[in-house]
Order: structure tokens, then sequence, then C-alpha cells
RNA sequence: GCAGGGAUUCCCGAGUGGCCAAAGGGGGCGGGCUGUAAACCCGCUGGCUCAGCCUUCGGAGGUUCGAAUCCUCCUCCCUGCACCA
């Protein structure tokens, strides 16, 4: 099972396959590698770019193989002990559990749910003693952990670095002992993790795993894409969502997106039938292609042509005559009565298509209309009965 | 332990007694334009019963007619020095 044409499937778009020759080695042993993928469960939802590892896992799945997720509940159970680090939150075993299951039902639509073997790496971190501990940070030294560019570039901004965090890239190799990793996977940015995992396995008397980074997949904002920052493309997100958001890439990412997204290069043509093909690939892989077809008319409905959507919630108008526009706004939309009020000084809201300038509008001009904010989002207003 | 520096609105960051709901940038939102939720241009961006009022500048007190700005204590962070069996 292992030829040069497996070799260059699996390792489709990786930057690093480390050792050179290491997965031909690993392919020779003829036996279902074990490939394992770390999860964070601080933020439990799974965007286009953070499944691009997973679609790697998938292609060692395809190919016979075996994918371990491993659950960093220990990891994340312990925190930063100054519980200030906003990279990692101390969580609530409830929480993580909840993360994790979300993680997982989002997962298995990239991986194979009958070759996943799924672990929690408190199954061995909560084992450790003292002793154990101190074996495995002999494993490494201090100017090693802190070569790792992140580290470099917290001391550099003066920004601190708790002990403990040292000791996540060692968790994280240890992780690679206790399932007996052949391969483990990442984003370029884990590399060094990744490879801490091979120095660690080897002194612990096993044969390093081999590693393999794929690229960060960078979102319309040319920045890596993050929950956190909001310009991701949630796995799961409603399907109008999803569409929409992947037609915010800037043409120029065309290329980047079709090889890391869909595997495959750019259709020739118009960037906008490529961008839309693209959109179309993702919400179907999501959600399957009555939900790809009803994005794109959504989108072309209100995106393209302006106009409102096919399905408008209802909305009750609270109780009073005249009603106050801005509390209307504000209990439909989520906003504040001073975004709202701003949104109507900026011309931002309409009534059947009509700007409104008024704040007040009687009960009975309101009832049975459409009201807009912006330019997507709508609610068709009902009197109260 | 000693000495210095710091904590500002969603984020970064100016502001050192009244002209501060607080410069500037980012982000977000709205409008215009457009093949696109891109790019570009313009505007807005604490809350409210909105020409007025209320709450905000790490926390708690205090000085003052008036405090983000001054004082006291506290919490946290950074840097240097000292310590290092």
């Amino acid at each position: 099972m292992s030829t040069v044409s497996d070799v260059s499937t699996l390792a489709r778009n990786a930057v690093h396959v480390l050792p050179e020759g290491g997965l031909v080695q690993k392919l020779k042993l003829g036996r279902p590698l074990r490939v394992k993928l770390g999860i964070d469960v601080t933020s439990p939802d799974i965007h286009i770019g953070r499944a691009i590892p997973l679609q790697r896992m998938r292609a060692f799945q395809d190919a016979g193989h075996v994918g371990v997720l491993i659950i960093g509940d220990y990891t994340t159970r312990i925190g930063d002990p100054s519980g200030r680090s906003s990279e990692r939150p101390i969580l609530d075993p409830a929480e993580i559990d909840r993360n994790a299951r979300t993680y997982l039902d989002q997962a298995l639509i990239i991986v194979d749910p009958d070759r996943t073997e799924v672990r929690y790496n408190g199954e061995w971190l909560a084992g450790l003693d003292f002793a154990d501990v101190l074996r495995l940070t002999r494993t490494t030294t201090v100017s090693q952990i802190l070569e790792r560019d992140d580290f470099e570039k917290r001391i550099a901004a003066g920004e601190p670095i708790s002990v403990s965090e040292l000791l996540y890239p060692l968790m994280q190799a240890y992780d690679s002992v206790a399932v007996e990793a052949d391969v483990e996977l990442g984003g370029t940015d884990q590399l060094y993790n990744l490879l801490a995992g091979r120095t660690v396995m080897e002194a612990y008397g096993l044969e390093p795993q081999v590693v393999l980074t794929t690229p960060l997949l960078l979102s319309w904002d040319r920045a890596k894409m993050s929950s956190s920052v909001g310009n991701n493309i949630p796995l799961t997100g409603p399907a109008e969502e999803q569409f929409g958001r992947t037609m915010r890439i800037p043409d120029e990412m065309l290329e980047q997106w079709w090889a890391l997204v869909a595997e495959r290069p750019v259709p020739r043509g118009e960037p906008m039938e490529a961008k839309l093909e693209l959109a179309r690939f993702i919400v179907r892989r999501s959600h399957g292609d009555e939900s790809a077809r009803a994005a794109e008319a959504h989108f072309t409905r209100v995106v393209r042509e302006g106009g409102a959507p096919e399905d408008v919630a209802e909305h009750r108008l609270p109780d009073g005559d005249p009603v106050h526009l801005p509390a209307v706004l504000a209990g439909a939309f989520g906003l504040s009565t001073s975004e709202a009020r701003r949104l109507i000084a900026q011309g931002g809201v309409k009534l059947d298509g009509a700007t409104v300038t008024e704040l007040d509008a009687s009960r009975e001009g309101l009832a049975g209309r459409l009201l807009q904010a912006g330019k997507r989002r709508f609610v068709r207003l009902v009197a109260s009965s």
C-alpha cells in the first residue's frame, strides 16, 4: 500500500513532511499507521481552515490508516495558572466535554468515523506523578523551548509567560508517546510542537513520529482564519452565512482556497464564477446539495439584487401606539436603542423598501410590513394580538 | 528584596486637574459605488425615556467647586539590579 502516488496524495498541500523520506519509511511498515491530530477544545467550532489538517487525516483514512483525535481536556483543564491568558482560559470539565462533543460532530463532516479513534489526554496525563513530569522535562532544554516563535515574540513584546506555559509543548509531545503516533498532523504554526513530539518519543524509546504540516488558511482580511477574530467560516455554520462569507474573499485568494479547501485547481474562467463554485463546494460539503442551492439563491436575491430574502422571521410589535422604532430595531436585531437611532439617522433602516426618517410610527402603519436594517437584516412586523 | 515603568472605551494606543464620552489607527456598522459580503470613497462607532441626562479610563478610599489626570492603600503586569544551596 505504499507507493509514490500514495505519498503525494497523503502529503497534498503539505508544507513540511519531516524527516525527509520518513513518510515512505512509515508506509513501508505495511500496517495501518496511527495518524494523530491534537484538538484545542477552548473554542468548540471548527472553521474551514482548521479543517485542512482534518482533510489530510481523511486522506490517510481513505488509504487504510487510523485517525487519532486527541482532545486536550487535561491541558485545558489546567489552563494558565494566572487565569489571565486569553489564549488559554481555564474551562470547567462540563464545558470541555460539551466543546469536545461539538468538535467531534463537526469533525465528522471531514473524517471517517469508522477509522477514527478519539482519546482524551487526561487519560494518561492525569496519572503522571511529579517524578514522571520531571522525567518529561529532562527531555528538552529551556533554550530549545524558548526558541519557539510564539515565545520569542512574547518576550520581545514584554508579555508575560508563565512557567506552566513552557510545559504545553511537552504535554502535547507526551500525547504522541501515549498513543504511539506514527504521524502527527498540524498547521505550520504547530511545527515546533510536532517536532518536540519526535524528541520526546525518542527519549521514551519509541520510533519518532513523522511530522506533516499544512498551510494556515488566510481569510478575506489576509489574516489567519480564526474564530476569535471573526473572519472564519464555520464548518457547520448556517449555509447562507458560509456562502456569503466565501464570497467575501478577494479574487487573489481563489487559488489558495481552491487548492487547500477543495483540493482542486481553480476552474478556468471568470473569478466570480470560480468563487461561486467554491462557495457551493463549501456549503455542499457541510449541508448537502439542497442547502447549497438555497444558499446561492439567497445570495443572489439578497446581496446581488438587493432584495428581501424568501423567508423572513416575524417580529411582534411592542405594546403602545405610536411605536418607538429604535425599540423595535433593538428587539428585532439585538442592537442598543442608541445604535438603532444612528442606523435610522444614516438612512440604514427601511420599511417595505422605503427609507425611514421618523423615530416613531403608528401601530397600524407598521403591522404586516417588512422592516430592514442595513442590507441583510430583515424582519416582518406583526401586531401582537 | 531593592529600584524604576505600566494598567484608558471591542483591540492597539494618545491623553497628566476643567475645552474629555476621551486624539489617532484597527475592527465593526451605515451610505455610495460594484460581478461579490472584494477594492475604493464618505459617515458613524458607551448607554438612555436622546437638543437633555446617566455610566466609563485596573479596584477601594481621599483631596478639589471640578479627577482618566493629584494623594493613600490594594491587585496585576513589565524591566533592571540583587539573590541563586
